[in-house]
DNA sequence: GATTTGTAATGGTTAAACCATTTGTTGTAA
DNA sequence: TTACAACAAATGGTTTAACCATTACAAATC
């Protein structure tokens, strides 16, 4: 029910207060705190205490600290990093498996394929099928060109993530990828024929898409990533 | 295609060796760490600096520290709480709205009913008969349980999200409700009716999961999340 | 035996000083 | 004038030493 209420920490309450300073919005990303004597003064705390607080603000991903004159702390743009550092660190403590992961990756990617099938506008139709173009030449040049497949099969996943409009989808496309992706690097080794089967895949369910057919979207969706996914299961025997 | 190679920092040099002494497992969790004026020691470094990596290391979830004598670095069993926590950062610095987040939780509800219906023991089936069962003797009592309803109907979700054996939706559906039910305590206040609806949307998913039809599980599930947004979005007005 | 008191270990905080890095300026030579 | 070298100042990184606050455990007391 409660927390903890230990809030004996000075340093915390520094976190807090830069925090919620940023969180509101008082200070902008690319914007620069003041000077560590500076804030020392104004925090009424020791250098030590407000470098601590720094180093626990500099974890969370909402400063960075740059050196030298002009030097300082730069409040940041947010980003899926500290989300993908923390589910590496799950991963890294085998509490979440790769099975685990891309048993939900076949969920989100089925639902993203759907839900763009629902919104997808003739521009969303146009682009995704620039990009499929791509995939078909990569797919016709052989085996050496399976990373860029790879990569315009990855935008292809992107760019339907960004057409259901939905950030959310948007943010667990990437931390899924920067987690899923090493295993990738490691262990997929596409064939020709592995190449063309995928390729079909994308070219259905962005036809799925164009018509509109949401239900047929998420089932061939969810089929391309669970093949996608055997293909490496396979490669790690 | 490479990283900053910013390793001037001596703190950060000590959050390596200690991170990666916890996570080759040569320290598990509950046992602790030195004191702070032994490690300063050891690792031949002063205490300030000793401190701030420690701050990293428990910004990160790795540690906990206790006070007073026999205190110090504890390890920490590592949880989701610090993937909820950066996510739940980047949902306010985005400020995705509530309409993304319930998009988002109709999808995972219904994709997490299908998997449960496929896996579900008779084990479990029996366990989510009994909270079905709370379920109806809070919505028959009236508007005054209607928190008791509701948390109900969470644990039913949450045993769901267990049956399914994968701990990424588990991780999820804490970090969902962690940012979503702020909003239901404030907005959602449901009549006799609304709370029977949504009871006989319980059962319905239920009963689907002990058939073991997936699909039929799916579709319940995101028709009954809609519905309980419904009702919010109509409070909220 | 129960309770109070003391004590020592440990994290939390402060202060002052110095080092290392970076940027801008100033001076000097081509 | 321009190019470059040297210097100066601001800023984060680190060290040291001291003291405070909390806690567990032991000793003393009732």
């Amino acid at each position: 029910m409660f927390k903890a209420a230990k809030q004996t920490r000075i340093f915390q309450d520094v976190v807090e207060q830069i925090q919620e300073t940023i969180l509101a919005g008082k200070l902008m990303p690319g914007e620069m705190l003041p000077s560590e004597r500076e804030l020392k003064a104004m925090l009424q705390v020791s250098r030590g205490t407000l470098r601590e607080a720094l180093r626990v603000l500099e974890q969370k991903g909402l400063i960075e600290i740059k050196l030298g004159v002009g030097g300082g702390a730069v409040v940041q743009d947010i980003s899926y990093d500290r989300v993908n550092e923390s589910l590496a660190l799950l991963i890294r403590y085998q509490k979440v498996s790769l099975q685990h992961l891309t048993e939900f990756r076949v969920g989100v990617e089925g639902r993203v394929s759907a839900l763009a099938a629902e919104r997808a506008t003739p521009a969303d139709v146009i682009h995704l099928k620039a990009l499929l173009e791509q995939a078909r030449q990569f797919a016709g040049k052989g085996s050496d060109f399976q990373k860029e497949f790879v990569e315009v099969d990855k935008q292809i996943h992107l760019s339907l993530a960004e057409i259901t409009g939905n950030p959310v989808y948007l943010s667990l496309h990437h931390t899924v990828h920067d987690n899923i992706d090493q295993y990738y690097e490691t262990f997929l080794f596409m064939k020709q024929r592995e190449m063309e089967e995928n390729f079909t895949d994308l070219g259905n369910i962005i036809d799925a898409v164009e018509r509109k057919h949401a239900d047929e979207a998420r089932l061939l969706a969810e089929a391309h990533v669970l093949r996608f996914n055997h293909y490496m299961e396979n490669r790690e025997l």
